[in-house]
DNA sequence: TCCTTAGATTATAATCATTATAAATAAAGA
DNA sequence: TCTTTATTTATAATGATTATAATCTAAGGA
């Protein structure tokens, strides 16, 4: 954990920023929640907790600070609020996500599996693919199993 | 083009809603525009060319309701703002999007070329999808050839 | 025809996420 | 220490979207 800390806060230097306190505060819960696709406001909130003298503009600063050094990623479910993703360390791509429609529910799926799609992309289309942005939409397995069981009852 | 129109005034109706002149011209717009990916506020100025008296609200409200009955979808760069594109007749599936990081031009594949991919998420994630959103970020062809010429200068 | 009712629309205000600003603070270097 | 620069804070502003209330319109009956 502490090296994870460490390395950020060389990635920082190397583009001359610093690790301030709040900055380090914000770092310690996107890691500390690195499954859960926090909002700039859940982040506030939670940094609140360790560094309650933070402001809410400050949080915003700081993530996108790290998304423009591409320590987090920034993404954008289409609910109107941008949520933050500490990018898994050494990853080439942009992890994909499976948002369930009736409860929720967001996974992450960590294997590429797009490099057939974009080997045929950017020869037809003429392309140069720099990273990629894949959600899908449908029923979760708790979801499914929940509603199956319900039908047996 | 007049068939097109007719049909979406048949979805309206067999969901019970009418086509009013607005929402007929709001129709127009998206058709003129296809290509286009047009925001709310484009949609909105571009409308009251042919129905000056039509508020922006009622522009919301019908998206919202072309996008609800699957005659529009609703999509979401990452800019802050919503995009509406009217569906492909009969596509099953929702088409993906190359987006420029140089000129910030957007094109559509209209191929699905996820068939593959799904089938395996479905099974080893146990998910049921329904729909899906797919955008590369990169150089698109124009800004391509444009440095390329610039380099042979 | 007139009345009623429900749906649509308009203008405007409100809301929510995000960004900009200006003053205050801290840290780094000379 | 003094000066410069980066950073933060609180607050105001912005921009997209949604809600509200008043008004309008069309359809169906009496």
């Amino acid at each position: 954990m502490e090296t994870r800390i460490d390395r950020i806060k060389k990635q920082l230097h190397a583009a001359s920023y610093k690790l301030t306190p709040q900055r380090e505060a914000t770092v310690r819960i996107l890691l500390e929640h690195e499954e859960d696709h926090l909002s700039a406001e859940d982040v506030y909130l939670l940094v609140k907790d360790i560094a309650p003298e933070i402001g809410l503009a400050t949080v915003y600063r700081t993530l996108e600070l790290l998304t423009e050094l591409k320590i987090v990623d920034k993404i954008n479910f289409g609910d109107g609020v941008s949520r933050y993703d500490l990018r898994q360390e050494g990853a080439a791509h942009f992890h994909h996500h499976l948002v369930c429609i009736e409860c929720g529910a967001v996974d992450e799926i960590q294997e590429d599996l797009l490099e057939d799609v974009e080997t045929v992309v950017e020869k037809r289309f003429n392309f140069q693919i720099k990273d990629h942005r894949l959600t899908f939409h449908g029923i979760c397995w708790r979801c499914h199993d929940r509603s199956s069981q319900d039908a047996s009852e």
